[in-house]
RNA sequence: GGAGAAAUGGCAGAGUGGUCGAAUGCGGCGGUCUUGAAAACCGUUGUGCGGCAACGCACCGGGGGUUCGAAUCCCUCUUUCUCCGCCA
């Protein structure tokens, strides 16, 4: 969420910036302009009240420590009104407080001055390109059907076990996740991140500190009966690592990556979008987590686009990176870069990728600081994440584009890894 | 799951109702001494909120309560440790 003093001290900066988010934020703005103003008169009645009081407490401890009954008793009838006041006049400021939090919560990030303007997807902007798309003969098939030509991966059997949704990979369908899994966390080790194994289900702290909760509650799979939630991505718990953190200067860079599978109830979404591994309640994913110095953001950001550019390069995919403009940029981005990945018979570009700069806006919710050497005061870090890479839709895109009459070819780079080089 | 013990500042560890935001030691930072370093000595060293500031308020695992006053007493939750049971 973004601070009481950015909405303080530029509350028309923060309207104007985010009417490219389609947002009209002057309703909450001014609505929380007026209670923070009252909201501090009251708090500062209160506190000069709990002064007095503190004093004559300590007035009648001295009292009574020289046997002046008589003087302390009188002085604790003072307090009984005083008491009441404060009471009062906290509980009163403490429903404002809540009162701002929650419509704070409502405002989404501020976008970076470079996020173009536009409505939907189709307003995206095109960074660059990379790779002919491949021309395959009318015969190609689609992921699905390579899928169960090469009995790789079991759609029907995962919807026995589970649901729509939780595909089962069997034979070399399960050692291709396998070996795409441990590629993507050695290239991201030798850049530099620290490998993860976080926990699969968080609590609603972490879920709050990273922005799922409270408003994409219902993304996500909620364990009742403990009240945990099943992370919709590695984000959340290794994120929330540092949540409550003050971190020096001497750990700068952070740079984590964790590999986790991946739940999201994905309510809402139906038709053909969720064909095959297109849209899965369940998928696997590699993430990168960065915590910098809010000079060194974007740069960090530029890295990690580069950094999964070369990722993608590696396995020979056709990609696009596209700037996402105001209407399609998530709620706590302040900048984000798509990846899509030419899938050849479906001969549509699939999301592979989402690397995003939140600025101060997921630090502020985690209390992540780090201490300025220079002026020793906590200041918010700035969080940054990226997918590196989300498995299925690079899996879809790695049947169909490499379909030949042998099978399905694997990338020189995972050969190591699968120990095969063609499925067949 | 049963029984018991505990949770205090970066760490260790005092503190059972009143100048305790908290002794002391270690560590960190600054300084004196030194050619330099070490040692020694002196000083300093938590976070948040409000305020231009002086300063004030809050925080001793979380939440609630008793009291004029709570690190200290009561309730509750969580976590850790020891013993027993069960178990991958």
């Amino acid at each position: 969420m973004l601070t009481l003093s950015q909405i303080r001290e530029n509350s028309s900066f923060v309207i104007e910036r985010l009417k490219v988010k389609n947002f009209d934020a002057k309703p909450i703005v001014d609505a929380i302009t007026g209670l923070d103003k009252k909201q501090r008169e009251i708090k500062t009645e209160a506190e000069s009240l709990q002064a007095e009081m503190n004093k004559i407490s300590k007035e009648i401890g001295i009292l009574f420590k020289q046997g002046k009954q008589t003087e302390a008793n009188e002085a604790k009838e003072k307090t009984s009104e005083l008491k009441d006041q404060i009471k009062n006049l906290s509980a009163d400021s403490e429903k404002l407080q809540n009162d701002i939090f929650a419509l704070l919560v409502q405002i989404p990030n501020i976008p970076h001055e470079s996020v173009p303007e536009g409505k939907s997807d189709a307003d995206n902007l095109e960074i660059r390109a990379f790779g002919a798309l491949p021309k395959l003969p009318e015969t190609a098939l689609p992921h699905w059907d390579l899928a169960s030509k090469y009995n790789v991966i079991d759609f029907e059997l995962g919807n026995k076990l589970t649901g729509a949704g939780f595909p089962v990979y069997k034979g070399k369908g399960a050692r291709l996740q396998r070996a795409l899994i441990n590629f993507f966390l050695d290239e991201n080790q030798k850049a530099g991140y620290t490998e993860y194994l976080p926990p699969l289900m968080v609590n609603e702290d972490s879920g709050f500190g990273t922005g799922q909760l409270p408003d994409k509650e219902g993304q996500m799979y909620h364990v009742t009966a403990d009240n945990y939630y099943l992370i919709p991505t590695a984000e959340v718990p290794v994120t929330n690592i540092f949540r409550d953190v003050i971190l020096s200067e001497k750990d700068f860079p952070v740079k984590c990556t964790a590999y986790t599978p991946c739940f999201r109830r994905e309510a809402g979404s139906y038709g053909k979008d969720v064909r095959g591994l297109n849209r899965l309640h369940q998928f696997d994913k590699v993430e990168i987590v960065q915590i910098r110095k809010p000079e060194e953001s974007y740069d960090a950001l530029e890295e990690m686009v580069k950094h999964v550019e070369s990722i993608l390069k590696k396995l020979n995919l056709p990609y696009r990176i596209l700037k996402l403009c105001g209407g399609d940029i998530s709620f706590t981005s302040a900048l984000t870069y798509d990846f899509e990945v030419f899938s050849a018979a479906q001969k549509r570009w699939l999301e592979v990728s989402s690397v995003s700069n939140f600025e101060a806006y997921q630090s502020n919710r985690l209390k992540l600081r780090y201490k300025d050497t220079e002026t020793k005061k906590s200041v918010l870090a700035h969080t940054l994440n990226g997918s590196s890479l989300a498995l299925p839709r690079i899996v879809a895109a790695l049947l169909e584009n490499n379909q030949t009459d042998k099978g399905i070819r694997i990338p020189e780079v995972l050969v190591d890894y699968t120990g095969f080089e063609y499925i067949d």
